[in-house]
RNA sequence: GGGCGGAUAGUUCAGCGGUAGAACGCCUCGCUUACACCGAGGAAGUCACAGGUUCAAAUCCUGUUUCGCCCA
């Protein structure tokens, strides 16, 4: 990076800093993995964004995590390799551009499939390379080199290849059956793509009439529309109102159909009147029922939205116009009960938020309970770890409960089913398309599958198929399994158990070592974010307004290792700028003090430069093993307040004082490589100012810690606590009678010692730099008009004021203090009373408690006599 | 109906067996040789409730209340 000497004055303006730092980072290609790492490797898949998105705050926060841990463990030494890429997302791009057009008055019936897929190409060339583009303000450091999209050529050839595989393993199949439909995308779907949401609606009773006779029975149902598609009525038959029913026939009202009454243990007598109608062709689970009693399917509503012929005179009826005239029909012939409003639960599509309508249809299947059980296997005995780890309940369920897997769709935006049909009947399933004659008639009128797969059987091979799969690549040699997927629980059944038994099962191994899973991002109040509430924050307006070091230290100051919901609200990012501002300035002054200083000649270290490099030493080994941990908020939380409150408010205040340019240098350098991962921009911008002719702070390492004795730097850190707490007790005792400014104020100071006397002695220019006070006097008796503070048991100070003492207030502060110390006093005492906890508890504790009591009692007694002297001078 | 998670300072959340923490907000001072996106000081909590385990519980166990989410 180019080296300005002269740091900007601040307030630090990232914008400018962030875009030459990318550019810097890009044009050197500095997140570039080798074809041939050395060395240990690290290395991760990026969640794929859908082309049609906008960088949204979920985004931000699945790529920051795992960037904060990618850049750590370069600093590690680890060689790096984080494959990035986009998503082509059926559905939901299919629907986007399908709307676009509609805004044009333009059906994708209209233009065909080739023109219509040749506009969402243009779409993703136009939108879906803006997203890589926000991606990149965030600093995220993958391999750009590797960018992959699903749709790319060789990754669709992978997924074809994987189709043909399962198929050729008797893994894939052709079902016809009942699935989810929806009307509106026109498409089938999987389970897991419905989402199931409560609903006012009515539960009508219908007399249906048992044929030849007067009797009839009544059945209650959400769907009166589907009852021209009843094939039976199931009853249990262990219900005593309906046991002499079972084996009747009955005339299906408004149709010419008898059908049969049957006993099915399924039927809940509770529910409705206890009979229920069944419409295997309409209702998944009247479906099962007639497959067990091999009932007929009868469907009367085509591709979910309209009546069909079967419908006889509703034919041609929405499902909806169909209902009201079928109810007004049986009200008519007085065969409509009654209506009650009844709240149930409706699927719905999880793309479109339509009704969805179970239907029957021919699809293909995946098998997946072979597949799903040595992936759960796999998971159970730790090939892949769960962070945190109640996922992995969560996973079993799922994985033990799997149905097949409903692999197609009746899209165009997606990869065409690699099965090829002949006139003749013959089928071919390959990768590729078939360059032969149909081997059974000779003929070369191959026809494709109209079909396309299932958005995420491609996103299943993810892993693997960006390293290039199924070719032998090096790439897979060397970075398969990853070490780390981070992502979000909500996808964990579509995608990351999916991978799991993709990669096993062409691999042999688990895609991925580690898997951590983030929290959903929620407003400052704990609301979701949408569009509805108007409560959405964007990430490129935080950025713009904060920068992205800004974004990324919320985030992550927010992740915990329990990856619970993160509430983000612009104030918490309006914070973490004054942090990184606060850095800026306290680094600028550091570097201008180092470079003007003397020359870098040997000084003996103060205690200040030894309780720094303990501080920092501590500090490093905090933000290690945090982040190793996956507590990124710890982490934080670490770095933060070594460099607040240790090296901005004592260490660069006493550099003022007496400097140590060497140490100075070098805790911030360090401390720099520390917070890299975290903010990347500023770190690496002060980086190029502190060393000016260094390469990027990318390529450093996290710096050993500082080798001094333990014994000596331990023994300094008391020291500096005890300067430290001296200060904040005349600070304290400043403040309560309102004294700003050092002049005139002298403090005595009183300890019986030895060994706090003479550090007093020896440091008293730094105390009264620090407390801003003029003179300090050791052991000397205080003038009568004077206010008191109680430091420690055996440091007490006095402060003379030159006006009067307001004794009341004085005596205020005291008794409150008192009755604090009474209060802890008293929690001290029941302990140490308590015979079981001297004979029981370690003996550390004890000792600690007895100090404390020793301590307590003789802040106490002080006091107590503080407050006596004061109410004697008042009488 | 089954499962998971939350309930801690005014707010959002950490802490998850040994004396209650942070950020923001609030109150008092202060333009002191980087920083007002700042500095110094301060107020503020029966850690939802009830039992239990333990010398010791915000922290572990059981139950209750309540708010989210997932699955059926």
């Amino acid at each position: 990076m180019q080296d300005h000497l002269k740091i900007p004055e601040g307030p630090y303006q990232p914008q400018t800093t962030e875009e030459e730092v990318t550019n810097f980072w890009l044009k050197n290609k500095l997140f570039e993995a080798p074809s041939a790492p050395h060395g240990p490797v690290f290395s991760m898949v990026m969640p794929p964004p859908n082309i049609t998105s906008q960088l949204h705050l979920g985004h931000a926060l699945d790529l920051t995590l795992p960037d904060i841990i990618a850049r750590y463990k370069r600093l590690k030494g680890f060689t790096v390799c984080w494959f990035p890429g986009t998503d082509q997302a059926g559905i939901a791009t299919h629907n986007v551009v399908e709307r676009s057009l509609e805004k044009e008055g333009i059906k994708r019936e209209d233009i065909g499939r080739e023109a219509f897929i040749e506009k969402v190409w243009e779409w993703k060339d136009t939108c879906g390379n803006r997203i890589i583009e926000q991606i990149k303000l965030l600093g995220i450091s993958a391999d750009w080199s590797r960018l992959r999209f699903t749709k790319d050529q060789a990754y669709e050839h992978a997924i074809r290849y994987a189709f043909s595989e399962y198929y050729r393993q008797g893994l894939i199949y052709k079902g016809h059956r009942i699935v989810n439909y929806c009307p509106r995308c026109s498409t089938a779907l999987s389970d897991i793509e419905v989402d199931f949401i409560e609903e006012n609606s009515f539960l009508y009773h219908i007399k249906y009439p048992i044929e030849n006779t007067d009797d009839f029975v009544v059945v209650a149902t959400t769907r009166p529309e589907t009852m021209l598609g009843d094939t039976a009525v199931a009853v249990n038959p262990t219900d005593e109102r309906y046991l002499h029913l079972i084996g009747k026939m009955i005339a299906l009202p408004l149709t010419e159909r008898n059908i049969p009454v049957i006993g099915d243990d399924h039927v809940e007598k509770d529910f409705g009147t206890g009979a229920l109608k069944i419409t295997p062709a309409h209702d998944p689970a009247d479906y099962v029922i007639g497959k067990r009693h091999e009932l007929e399917e009868i469907s009367v509503i085509d591709h979910g939205k309209t009546m069909n012929k079967e419908a006889g005179i509703y034919e041609g009826l929405s499902i909806s116009k169909a209902r009201e005239a079928i109810v007004k029909d049986l009200e008519s012939k007085g065969l409509l009960i009654k209506k009650e409003p009844y709240l149930h639960s409706v699927g719905h599509c999880s793309r479109c938020n339509k009704t969805v309508e179970p239907v029957i249809s021919e699809q293909w299947y995946l098998k997946t309970k072979d597949l799903a059980n040595q992936a759960l296997h796999e998971v159970e005995k730790g090939s892949t770890r769960f962070i945190p780890d109640r996922w992995v309940k969560v996973y079993r369920d799922w994985m033990e409960n799997i149905q097949d897997w409903c692999i197609s769709r009746q899209i165009w935006w997606g990869v065409q089913i690699p099965v090829w049909y002949c006139e003749c009947g013959e089928l071919y399933v390959h990768a590729d398309p078939p360059k032969h004659p149909c081997p059974q008639c000779n003929q070369q009128n191959w026809v494709q599958d109209e079909d396309v797969l299932d958005t995420w059987f491609g996103s299943a091979l993810w892993p693997f198929a960006v390293m290039g799969w199924p070719e032998k690549t090096t790439d897979l040699t060397h970075y398969y399994p990853s070490s780390l997927l981070v992502t979000g629980f909500d996808i964990i059944f579509f995608w990351v158990a999916r991978m799991l038994f993709s990669g096993i099962h062409f691999t042999g191994q688990v895609p991925f070592k580690d898997v951590y899973f983030h929290g959903l991002i929620r407003d400052g109040q704990g609301r979701k974010m949408s569009k509805s509430l108007n409560n959405g924050i964007d990430p490129a307006e935080m950025i713009a307004s904060y920068g992205s070091d800004a974004l990324r230290f919320t985030l992550s100051s927010l992740s915990t290792v329990h990856g619970q919901d993160i509430c983000v609200d612009p104030v918490k990012i309006a914070s973490s700028r004054n942090f990184i501002n606060k850095i800026w300035n306290a680094s600028r002054f550091a570097i201008q003090k180092i470079t003007s200083g003397p020359p870098d000649e040997e000084i003996q270290p103060t205690l200040w430069d030894l309780w720094i490099q303990e501080k920092w030493n501590y500090a490093r080994d905090q933000v290690c093993s945090n982040l190793e941990q996956f507590k990124f908020n710890e982490a934080c939380a670490s770095f933060y307040n070594f460099f607040w409150d240790d090296f901005c408010d004592w260490y660069i205040e006493i550099s003022k004082q007496h400097l140590n340019p060497s140490v100075l240098k070098e805790v911030l350098g360090k401390s720099l490589i520390l917070m890299h991962p975290f903010i990347p921009f500023i770190t690496e911008k002060l980086w190029s100012f502190l060393y000016p002719d260094a390469h990027s702070i990318l390529q450093s390492t996290i710096p050993e810690k500082f080798h001094i004795d333990s014994a000596i730097s331990q023994k300094a850190c008391h020291k500096i606590n005890l300067i430290q707490s001296l200060v904040k007790g005349i600070r304290h005792l400043k403040s309560e009678f309102n004294l700003s400014s050092p002049e005139g104020i002298a403090v005595y100071v009183k300890s019986k010692d030895a060994e706090k006397v003479s550090l007093y002695d020896n440091l008293k220019a730094d105390i009264l730099f620090f407390a801003k006070i003029e003179s300090l006097f050791i052991n000397e008796s205080p003038p009568k008009h004077a206010v008191s503070f109680v430091i420690s048991s055996d440091v007490e100070i006095w402060m003379p004021l030159s006006g009067l003492i307001d004794i009341d207030k004085d005596i205020g502060v005291k008794e409150k203090k008192l009755e604090k110390l009474s209060k802890e006093m008293e929690k001290i005492n029941k302990k140490m009373q308590n015979p079981n906890f001297m004979n029981h508890a370690p003996e550390e504790i004890i000792q600690e408690t007895k100090d404390q009591h020793h301590e307590l009692s003789v802040q106490m007694e002080h006091l107590k006599q503080r407050i006596q002297n004061l109410q004697q001078m008042k009488a």
